[in-house]
DNA sequence: CCGCCCCCTGACACAATCCTGACGCTTCCC
DNA sequence: GGGAAGCGTCAGGATTGTGTCAGGGGGCGG
């Protein structure tokens, strides 16, 4: 299992609370490091790459939801709060803040483990999608970087709304999107209804990119479901 | 946010928690469906394909901890535990089965609430998908992602409704389905007394996924009760 | 102020799907 | 043996879904 040997950041500032920690999570197998106060635990997080952060709210040196936040601007590693406060504004705030689990003391050691497996699940998860900035499907390439699209070397200027919906459904090659994912994605909530919005905007993007746009091979249709980009 | 309109299922038994869960969510725009026991919350799982479920561990007609395991089985939506149960082992068991969350009676909305936010930006995390794997009963393979069906590697293509009928069929493979179980999750309702819409398309998918649709090994009739899909 | 580009909208043709009725078969009960 | 009920099969027509085209309106830059 990949949740074997995880390096875990602990930052919690009470001597007791952390020596507990310590010997618990050492003793599963996991790799601990230490901080004390929020500064030192950005640095430890920047050094060394924990693949999940134990955090404590109530730290010396500044305010533990902010500290979430400032984690959340450049990594998404994942965030378990430990807090003496079980108010439930405490609760929401650092949940919004991007915390993804909130546990309250005292608790136990096992269900702090079990949800660590659920964090590290997730992470694992999560860190399998290519988030590359370059897509290719088949002919096609698109560069998210330089906002450039090319079909076998060729290059297609697209307008704003066809590029976001040739991403996203380039992003997504192989898989099924439904109307309504499509038109959430691309015009937004509010337009889920809309799905002749779709037809024409799938024509001009075939227009565009498709050698036969009569016989599509890329942008294909999955009838009465929604639409999916070919990856084969 | 894109968490709006999300398709919510939950499970509960207990008709006044139920209301509660229903006025909660309805008031923050999310789409409640709802299920009362184990057997149906898989046929409404497979039919509605929800984006996040909410699941009371104490239900009439089985574990949750089991049913939690089922799902997992072929889907990797959210997966937030409500129970009246606070016990550690409890907790322990939900988690490791691929629950994503355990919440303990009585809790509060709001954290609720901040909760189910966490799962959804989670599965946005995870991909635009709705997660979901692949079935397989024998021959048979459905691949829900791709939305694409295969026996013995052979590609098949199905129309909507055969299609949310043999996944249906598969996601229960073993058990039992009634006429009226069938006609309410796949027509809906108020189809309930339609059985010859049943004849009529058992007979359509028998020719597609079938060697001989004479002799029928999937999809078998439990005559005057219903159909079965075989998993052995 | 003008022109361009893009998005939205309506109308229409075509394709696919779903519903519906008729009919033959089997099974079970009288 | 006969009838009824349930089931499987087939084919045509109604309905829905999809592709396509063209034009108006609004925003943006020149």
């Amino acid at each position: 299992m990949s949740e074997l040997a995880a390096r875990v950041l602990v930052v919690e500032d009470e001597q007791q609370m952390l020596r507990f920690l310590r010997t618990a999570l050492t003793a599963q197998g996991y790799e601990v490091r230490e901080a004390v106060t929020a500064a030192e635990s950005i640095v430890e997080a920047t050094t060394h790459n924990p693949e999940l952060i134990l955090l404590d709210l109530g730290l010396p040196d500044g305010d533990g939801i902010d500290l979430t936040r400032r984690f959340r601007e450049w990594t998404r590693v994942p965030i378990i709060v430990i807090s003496a406060r079980g108010r439930e504004d405490d609760k929401v705030a650092a949940l919004d803040a991007g915390a993804d689990d909130y546990l309250t003391k005292p608790f136990s050691v096992n269900e702090l483990l079990a949800r660590m497996r659920v964090a590290l699940r997730h992470a694992a998860q999560a860190g399998t999608d290519t988030s590359s900035t370059v897509i290719e499907v088949g002919e096609l390439r698109v560069d998210q970087v330089r906002r450039e699209v090319a079909v076998g070397g060729r290059e297609v200027r697209l307008t704003p709304t066809e590029y976001r919906l040739l991403v996203l459904m380039a992003a997504n090659a192989g898989k099924v999107l439904t109307h309504r994912q499509i038109l959430k994605a691309v015009w937004g909530p509010p337009y889920m209804g809309e799905t002749h919005y779709l037809r024409v905007f799938m024509a001009q993007l075939r227009r565009k990119i498709e050698a036969d746009p009569a016989r599509p091979r890329l942008l294909v249709t999955e009838p009465g479901v929604g639409y999916r980009m070919r990856d084969v």
